[in-house]
DNA sequence: ATGGTTGCCAAGCAA
């Protein structure tokens, strides 16, 4: 059967409701991997998903950060809060469905290379990383991980190497903990696909989008054992294109399963 | 251009 999964950070679920029920009733995506969604659990429009048949996993809080994995597929096995020093933020929901374990992730943006949230990042990121090293090989066990990494990892996914030198997004420090969370044993299923250069957030100030100043830095990551079952994947764009859109588009990928 | 915009929710923070 095929298989799809979309990965999107929808900068406030209530602001983009609409939007995101769009996309699902155009791209009938089997599992969308949300974040941002910036409400407490109480206060999630579950229902609007509900009545187009959907599941949810949600793990959110008031006003910032929160993720949710809403699925046409049963949802098994719904982990939060899994990083050992429990600095997850309500950023990281783990589900099971089929048999293939999604990681859904908000990684913390990090402010500024100089700032406390910066070490959090890297912190966030290493953990992470041990995580998947315990409890996970990637020859064997199909993991998807997925969503707003906050870090483009290399070169052709920034829109000027120079100019983000040092900065958030792209500093030496973040980047080398991404390589090591990627060398768990990872496959960036965009890349399977696509050579040339895509972005995936365009900051909301200065014009970003018209001059596609951006960053390649939402993922969907794989283990080795699903590698052979990727078909296709692709960022939409158009859905940064609309009236008061998120900063981010969605990426989706499908699968033969 | 150390600016700019958006969303939280009602001031300033986070991104």
């Amino acid at each position: 059967m095929e298989f799809s999964i979309a990965t999107w950070n929808v900068n406030s679920i209530r602001a983009r409701i609409s939007y995101v029920i769009g996309f699902l009733k155009r791209t009938k995506i089997d599992v969308l991997c949300i974040q941002e969604t910036k409400v407490k659990d109480s206060l999630f429009p579950k229902d609007e998903f509900e009545s187009l048949g959907y599941n949810l996993a949600i793990y959110g809080g008031k006003g910032y950060s929160g993720v949710a994995t809403i699925s046409r597929l049963p949802i098994e096995n719904v982990k939060k809060n899994i990083l050992s020093s429990g600095l997850d933020e309500k950023r990281i929901i783990s589900t099971k469905i089929k048999d293939i374990d999604i990681f859904n992730a908000y990684f913390p943006n990090g402010q500024n290379p100089e700032s406390e949230k910066f070490q959090e990042k890297l912190k966030f990121i290493e953990e992470l990383k041990n995580y998947l090293y315990s409890n996970y090989n990637t020859k064997n066990d199909k993991v998807i991980l997925l969503g707003d990494f906050n870090v483009a990892r290399l070169p052709i996914d920034v829109y000027d190497e120079e100019k983000m030198k040092d900065k958030i997004g792209y500093h030496p420090k973040e980047k080398e903990a991404l390589n090591h969370l990627y060398e768990w044993g990872f496959v960036d299923i965009f890349r399977m696909f696509n050579r040339n250069q895509q972005f995936s957030w365009w900051d909301y100030r200065a014009s970003s989008f018209r001059k596609n100043i951006g960053l390649r830095i939402d993922y969907i990551w794989i283990s080795e054992a699903l590698r052979s079952n990727c078909r296709s994947c692709y960022i939409d764009k158009d859905e940064r294109k609309r009236e008061r859109p998120s900063d981010h588009a969605p990426v989706v990928a499908k699968f033969e399963i």
